[in-house]
DNA sequence: GATGGATGTAATATATCACATTACAACATA
DNA sequence: TATGTTGTAATGTGATATATTACATCCATC
């Protein structure tokens, strides 16, 4: 099982609202073009960032905003705008164990703070990237290219 | 998007090996009593843990034994063995962006390194606990219970 | 204030996956 | 051979990801 691609994706339109925004007006159909999906696709993303008070997302006119420094948002903002992660558990349990078995009834309290750690890990390696990162990377990928 | 229940069920049925395999025969049927589930779904999950080679599994007589020393498996041992991630990437991206796009084609390039460097975290931290963890952990609590 | 382009969101469709269940052949021991 | 178990196929159901159409709402501008 893995982490749906709104995740990247999202990181795609800031990328793209980035490097487009002093020279197109950056709308839904602009990165679906990008992204090559369809734009009601990017705007439930974008909803989802709006949400998170991480964007501003003009209506009618069109256009995108940013709301904080880039270097102020990290991937795991990112994240957590747009996985709707249930109760905040990565890992997913069988939902009743059998409480008549010693194992069953004590399978959470022995796994629980160990899948605790393995996702703060995630999450914390998460939090060391920004999308100030995504910029300066993307400017030497296009500085390559050339 | 969470992670399927099969790991957190595979590491229940080694606890129960564990804490089970002198006093019963530990079956599917007897697993899929403690952990609530179907006999089937345990077969399935006892199939992937043996295509891993971390275990064996009687035919016909029925019994599971552990390959190795409980403190050389670590959770990413399970973890692998039981989540088919296709080419070993946790991140989904999607399919096809569009190359005509500066950001479309770079996307990959950009985020590459990062997002393997987050799965890394989370893989690492899971090498970090045992089946020898789990032992000494249900040992506590079965100690406390009383 | 009417228009046109854009967003917000509901409704629907399809594919994939997780989990459950039945069925049965293959297998090992008594 | 009889019995209990595993291995696995087939099927069903529900949830989720992605795609698409449709349309109401909004806002700058003419």
């Amino acid at each position: 099982m893995r982490i749906s691609s709104r995740f990247t994706v999202a990181l795609h339109i800031f990328a793209c609202v980035d490097v487009f925004k002093d020279e197109y007006k950056v709308t839904s159909e602009f990165l679906a073009g990008s992204i090559n999906t369809n734009p009601v696709i990017i705007r439930n993303i974008l909803s989802q960032l709006r949400n998170a008070g991480l964007i501003t997302v003009a209506r009618g006119t069109g256009g995108i905003t940013v709301n904080k420094p880039l270097n102020e948002i990290t991937f795991f903002d990112v994240y957590q705008a747009i996985e709707p992660v249930e109760g905040g558990d990565l890992f997913r349990f069988h939902e009743a164990p059998n409480p008549a078995c010693p194992v069953g009834r004590n399978i959470h309290a022995l796994l629980d703070d160990k899948l605790k750690a393995i996702q703060g890990a995630m999450e914390d390696e998460m939090r060391k990237y920004t999308l100030a990162d995504l910029r300066t990377g993307m400017q030497d990928l296009l500085a390559k290219e050339e």
